[in-house]
DNA sequence: GATGAATGAGGATTCATTCAT
DNA sequence: GATGAATGAATCCTCATTCAT
């Protein structure tokens, strides 16, 4: 495994922060997860924030997305994938939620976060003109659309790492039907 | 108005942490920002933790719930008045958007963001009920209707926050279309 | 003695810089001088740089100056006096010429350190107007007369301090006569 | 022009100095304006300290000194080079004004700064004597002349450096006519 | 209730120096 | 000779918290 060492030093920031959250983790916490001096963060990263970055971009890599030949049915796939990432994608999620909050008043962290979910919107807003066109239907609305869906599920996810007794499967799964059986 | 320093600290707290986010915000500007001296906020509160959840709590009641006797007719209210409030309750979200990222590692805070999403799951929830009595529908799947729903809005505002770019009154427009007009 | 925290602070940082220099003192060391926590330096002066412009300031207080009716007679005293200052003064020379290389890259403490030598310019003006009015000599060349001798003063001292061999009152004696027995 | 390694570095070293000076000049800096990875700059100088001592010794080069066959014609000379040198030699004064701060409180350094100014007196010591010889009066105060006179010009080329306000070349005229003119 | 001085721990960051290649 | 990754100590500064008045 070619791992750089600034390769090693993102990663264990993405661990780190996920964890433990971008004010409570310590350049000093993420050196020692990546195993290397405090000092060597700096020599790869200007800034706690430039490295928050990177992280972030990492975060980004983990998210896969689906494809397929029907649209509808790889609509339905990405619900049943986004239920699947509930568990899996959870270090990705907290780190993303908690990003939040910094990007709210930090412009550098904000332009990644913002890039982070502009994405997911554009894979769901191409995802959902196909549909539109598979049904025949106009596609104008397709970009609001598509950040409401997207906006939906994040929504959810967030509410369901927020409260583990609220069951975000059924969230999800309800919140599918509601989408996939809606008139647009 | 008989506000009691108690009070002018919490709305003190409520503005600067809206403004400038968890840990942008020391106890001096909100001491500052309520006009006391520093000290006296550690007489009302034990922790700058027991202030923040004062604020959230003090959040919690900017919220206001629409009203009336016809089920279909309140809930496009309600998506109306949550195109509203994208304006007017800008700074209750941004304090909310920046506790989550603290709730997922602070449990003090955790129970009163939880609380906040509870409460307005508990508003949804009933009132999803009474549109699904009004459509003589099973009411069996309520919950996860309305954690969707609820879910869906608080992501779309998300995303509205994060990115000035978005149109977030098209996205909760499309938002209400898709919910109103699904098969359940 | 009504000292102040703060002159306690001053005191301490003119101590300090005076026996280390600049950027060999830390805040932690001037603290300790003052016996207080590192962190009240702070409390009253916002950066390092600030409070090295307040001990700037508390040097200038020790240096007094000679007055009298006869000015050639106050001139004589003057030259004597710095040499006398050459022993007395020396830890306000040191600060003063540490500050010297600060004062070329550093905007705030060049100011600091212009007003000292302007005062002593100033007093030197003064006292040259004086001696070329009891000479009946013009006085139209005060200004860079002052200067130099000034310049001289302070020449002579930084030589006698950087070089202990060097023999500074013999130095200043020779200045002096210089000064006193040129035909300006 | 055959520059070694090694004199690039030293030169880069007077350059960022003069500039920076000490403490705001990392190695790093210094290799950056060399040409060269940090870590040559410790394959020929042990220390950070050592390359600064090879810099103060490549400012003096830079001195140069006039002579002529008529002691007061030099004189009178010198102190109009002292004039053109206000601005010629800027960076070199600049370095050794830095370096004063510096040498007070480093053995090293204060070898290197003591030997430049050393150098300046010897010179200067040697054309009072001469002068002195020509005006047929005695030799025995020499050398404390050649102290005061070498501070003062010195001095006068600190303040000037430290106030652009003042106008160093007249400070300097003034000095020429008062050490000229002395009795001594 | 209210003040604000005082504490001390902890954080990001910089940097001279070393060393394997 | 030359590179640049790696180290770790040290610094300034911030801040929640305490407490005497």
């Amino acid at each position: 495994m070619p791992e750089t060492t600034r390769e090693r030093i993102v990663e264990a920031a993405f661990k780190a922060l996920s964890r433990l959250g971008y004010d409570q983790t310590s350049i000093k916490d993420i050196a020692a997860e990546a195993g290397v001096a405090p000092g060597l963060v700096h020599y790869y990263f200007k800034s706690k924030e430039d490295l928050v970055v990177a992280a972030i971009e990492f975060a980004c890599q983990k998210v896969t997305v689906p494809a397929g030949d029907n649209p509808e049915q790889v609509a339905r796939t990405a619900f049943e994938q986004a239920q699947a990432q509930l568990g899996e994608l959870r270090d990705v999620h907290r780190l993303i939620f908690d990003m939040v909050g910094l990007a709210m008043h930090n412009d550098t962290v904000s332009t990644a976060v913002r890039q982070f979910f502009a994405q997911e919107r554009a894979q769901t807003e191409e995802l959902v003109r196909a549909v539109l066109a598979q049904r025949e239907a106009p596609a104008g609305e397709a970009a609001p659309i598509a950040a409401a869906i997207t906006g939906g599920i994040f929504g959810i996810v967030m509410l369901s790492i927020l409260d583990p007794e609220l069951d975000g499967e059924a969230a999800l799964s309800a919140f599918a039907q509601i989408v996939l059986t809606a008139q647009v």
